[in-house]
DNA sequence: GGGCGCATGTAAAGCGTTACATGATTGC
DNA sequence: GCAATCATGTAACGCTTTACATGCGCCC
C-alpha cells in the first residue's frame, strides 16, 4: 500500500505525469521510497479507477502528450487517514551485512573491496543530499511551514549516510589490521 | 535470491530445522534480513530440490520430529560464488520518512507521536544489540576469526540505531519548538 | 546515422505477506 | 481448561523486478 500513498504525497506537492513521478522516485521522494516507472504506471491506473487521482491529457509541442495526474478530494481524504495511522516498523534488509556476517567464508580482501565500494556509494549519496540541502534550505533556521518535513527527511538521509561511512571505516580498519 | 543465501550463511554456521531458522531470522541474522517461517519453509524445499541443502529427519522424545537441514558441497559452492559478487546497492524504504515528508498535511502532534514511537523502537533495538554484544564479545580486542564478521555486523546495527535515535531527537526538537 | 530524453505501457516470473490449517506437550 | 512453545506446511493475493515493446524529436 505505501506506494499509493507516497504517490499521493508527491502529487499533493505538485501534479505530475507518470514519467515525472518516475523521475521524482529516482530522487527526492525516491531517497526513502524507490519505485520503477512500470510500477508507477500500474498503480496510477488503479488509483485513477478508484478515484484517488484524476488524469488530464496535456498536449505538448514537439513532445508526446502526457497525462497529468492530480489528487482528488477522495485521494486527499485517504492520504490523511494513512498519515494519521502509525507507520509499520521497518525491517532492515541488507545483502551487504549478510555477506559481512559470512566473512570467515571468503577472502578478507574481497570483503574489503565490497566495503570500499559501499563506502564510495555512501559518500556519493551524502554529497548529493548535501548539495540538495544547500540549494533548497540555505537557512535552516527559517523554514517555511511546508519545508520542515522535507528538510527533516533530508537530514535523516544525511545522518544515515554519515553513519554508513563511519561504519565502513570501522570495517576497513579492522580488516586491514592484519 | 538473497534469502536463499542468507539461509546458506545461517546453515553454514550450524545446521538447523526450518523452525530454528525462523527463530534465527527473528534475531541475529534477522537483524539484517527478515523472513517469515512460511517463506523459509518454501525456500528450504526449493533449495533441497536443487541440491543446495539436504534434510535429515530427526525424531525427538516428546516433541514433533524435525527436519534438520545442512548445506551440501553444491550449496557451499553456490554461496561462495554469491559472496564474491558485489552486493547490490540497497534502497531505503521508509514509510515513516514518507509521512514525515508530508508533515504539512497533518497535525504536528500526530507526527510527534509517530516520532516518539519510532524513537522508542530504536532504543529497544539498541538495548538488544548491546546486550548481545556484551554477551558474545566481551573483549572486542580479541575476536576469534569467525567472530569478526558477526561482530562488525552487530556494530553496524548499533550505529544505525544510534543514528536513528539522534535523528528522532532532531525531529522532536524541531516539532516542539513551536 | 546514433544515442539520449520524453512518454506510456504490457507480460511473466519471482518475492513477500497474510490468513488458514494441524497437532502434540508443557506449565499455570 | 488455556496459553505458549515446538514443528511443518498450503493458499491466495499483492508487490516488485526484469524483460519486452513502441515511437517521436533533438543534438552531435
Amino acid at each position: 500500500m505505501p506506494l499509493e500513498h507516497a504517490i499521493l504525497v508527491s502529487l499533493s506537492e505538485r501534479p505530475a505525469s507518470g514519467y515525472d513521478l518516475a523521475r521524482r522516485f529516482d530522487a527526492s521522494i525516491g531517497y526513502f521510497w524507490h519505485a520503477s516507472h512500470q510500477q508507477i504506471y500500474k498503480v496510477l491506473a488503479r488509483m485513477d479507477s478508484s478515484g484517488w487521482v484524476r488524469a488530464t491529457r496535456v498536449a505538448q509541442p514537439s513532445r508526446p502528450d502526457k497525462k497529468v495526474y492530480a489528487t482528488t478530494p477522495a485521494g486527499r481524504a485517504e492520504l490523511t487517514q494513512w498519515l494519521i495511522a502509525p507507520p509499520a516498523s521497518e525491517h532492515v534488509r541488507s545483502e551487504f551485512t549478510v555477506k559481512l556476517r559470512a566473512l570467515h567464508l571468503i577472502d578478507r580482501a574481497q570483503m574489503l573491496a565490497h566495503t570500499r565500494a559501499r563506502r564510495q556509494g555512501h559518500v556519493g549519496a551524502l554529497a548529493e543530499y548535501e548539495r540538495g540541502r544547500a540549494k533548497a534550505y540555505p537557512d535552516p533556521g527559517a523554514l517555511a511551514a511546508d519545508q520542515v518535513g522535507p528538510y527533516l527527511a533530508l537530514q535523516g538521509g544525511i545522518r544515515l549516510e554519515r553513519a554508513g561511512i563511519e561504519w565502513c571505516d570501522e570495517i576497513i580498519e579492522m580488516l586491514e589490521a592484519r
